[in-house]
DNA sequence: TGATTTAGTTGATTTGAATCAAGTGTACGG
DNA sequence: CCGTACACTTGATTCAAATCAACTAAATCA
């Protein structure tokens, strides 16, 4: 899905494996752990010391990379490790009886998934690779351990945890109160200021979920999705082109997430 | 807001304090800490030993009881302790800038408020006392340090950390695929459980908030809630009179909550 | 390579819930 | 106890976004 808008990058050699749009890694690359890598400082190694960081490294299993649609678990699956986007990108989602998917994430490298099963035995979500991914998997019953004597770890933790929460909270606000504009618009600048802090463009990037997807997540319907980016980039404030997406004008499209939406604004309760 | 409501029960002393329509308790009682607290398996201390339960116990602040209309803290405020409804309910809310309220969640005993603040110096959000309550405070920082010492409680922090999260999937789902109907049936039932599990009625309970409230968690209008909860009982699953709620027809609430709702039926993606 | 499927776009129409507008009943302050 | 304010209800109207429908362009595959 991702390579066919590779620049001009080093032709991967046989056994290299294409991870993502913009990177390539060696086989060999990938068995490197937790202390060289480049999430050290995005992950949950965030604030340990060197020593900690190599003691969770020992806990760190690289599976092999996964393709588009490889599913990481499905709901129902026994909750047994965590696990973390090393690159490429994954969804998670509620399947529905019927077939149908109700996107609940998109995660970028360093981000952690699986956490909502921590408190049950199984998975009440299912997590599907969007494009060709490294994925860590820790097993989080170790991991736990491994908490329980490093306080910088627990710490670390429970922040990750908390965020989670709080982006949780943002996304209940997106829902419940911003119109169609505002989704799309919260939605771009949320995915530029994740690519920012990865060193990546934040005002040029490539979609690796489709319109539907995308449509799924904020609660809109496909043909939404597409009028709105149509509109916004009549109006200048983006360029689109099928998966590629350039953000032209950052201040109207913050000015478009502000503006409350749907309902002309709050009132008093 | 709840007085009005009290059933026929021994009528409270001078110094005593109502905090919720079915319960009294004597000024003394509060400064009972968590070994003797009837939320001993609903809060924090689930599933420690007796002896862990008196460190934590040592911990918590027991404030004064809070009136409606009472903030336990406002957006904003430097993040320090965090707050467990006792007895009463809370509402956590995002003030916006006009002066109105995105309500983020209803709080019932047992439950803890400000996990979203954890990673960060301050509050994001707000929270309002609906009746009057009683509030347990524990200081993060003294806590912090006692779960690292504490395995179960350790375990018991990121149990309930997660279970938030699982619960705002929860919350996702239904704004982002709900109708107004469904929103409503399941906040019902929702809070039915949450009551059964407190070892109150499932079926018949006061509402501690307003239509208002109610709509803005929902992300619904005042008008809808009141046309909805009107449909629902001409349709006999509840009865309704001003906050005091009967549910008669579990099944068909239950229903209602799975029937996709606003669109048809989610398609594949 | 051409055929078929799938993703995405665009337009027309419908619709569920918001908004606007009264009205009623309950709570509350003097 | 009365008057005012506020919470809630109910009805009429509007509107944003879903649905329906048709079409185009990619991607996939035989």
């Amino acid at each position: 899905m991702a390579d066919q808008h590779s620049l001009p990058l080093p032709l991967p050699k046989e056994e290299d494996v294409v991870v993502s749009q913009f990177q390539v890694i060696s086989l060999e690359s990938i068995r490197i752990a937790c202390r060289n890598c480049s999430l050290l400082n995005l992950c949950l190694p965030t604030g340990l010391t060197p020593n900690d960081v190599e003691r969770l490294d020992g806990l760190i299993k690289h599976n092999h990379p996964l393709h588009r649609g490889d599913y990481l678990f499905r709901r129902g699956d026994p909750f047994r490790s965590l696990h973390i986007v090393k690159t490429g990108a994954v969804k998670t989602f509620a399947p529905s009886p019927e077939g149908g998917e109700q996107v609940l994430g998109f995660h970028l490298p360093g981000e952690i998934i699986g956490l909502d099963a921590i408190a049950r035995t199984s998975h009440i979500s299912s997590a599907k690779v969007l494009e060709t991914s490294a994925i860590c998997e820790i097993s989080f019953a170790k991991f736990e351990t491994l908490t329980a004597i490093t306080p910088d770890l627990q710490q670390q933790m429970y922040r990750l945890l908390s965020l989670e929460i709080g982006q949780n909270t943002e996304m209940l606000l997106l829902l419940g109160r911003k119109n169609a504009e505002a989704r799309l618009a919260s939605f771009l600048l949320n995915l530029s200021q994740r690519l920012r802090r990865r060193g990546l463009s934040p005002s040029d990037f490539y979609l690796s979920m489709s319109r539907h997807e995308i449509g799924s997540y904020l609660g809109l319907a496909v043909e939404t999705v597409s009028r709105v980016l149509t509109r916004f980039q009549d109006d200048k404030m983006i360029r689109v082109d099928r998966k590629h997406i350039e953000l032209l004008n950052f201040s109207a499209l913050m000015t478009l997430c502000e503006s409350a939406g749907q309902h002309r604004q709050q009132q008093r309760t």
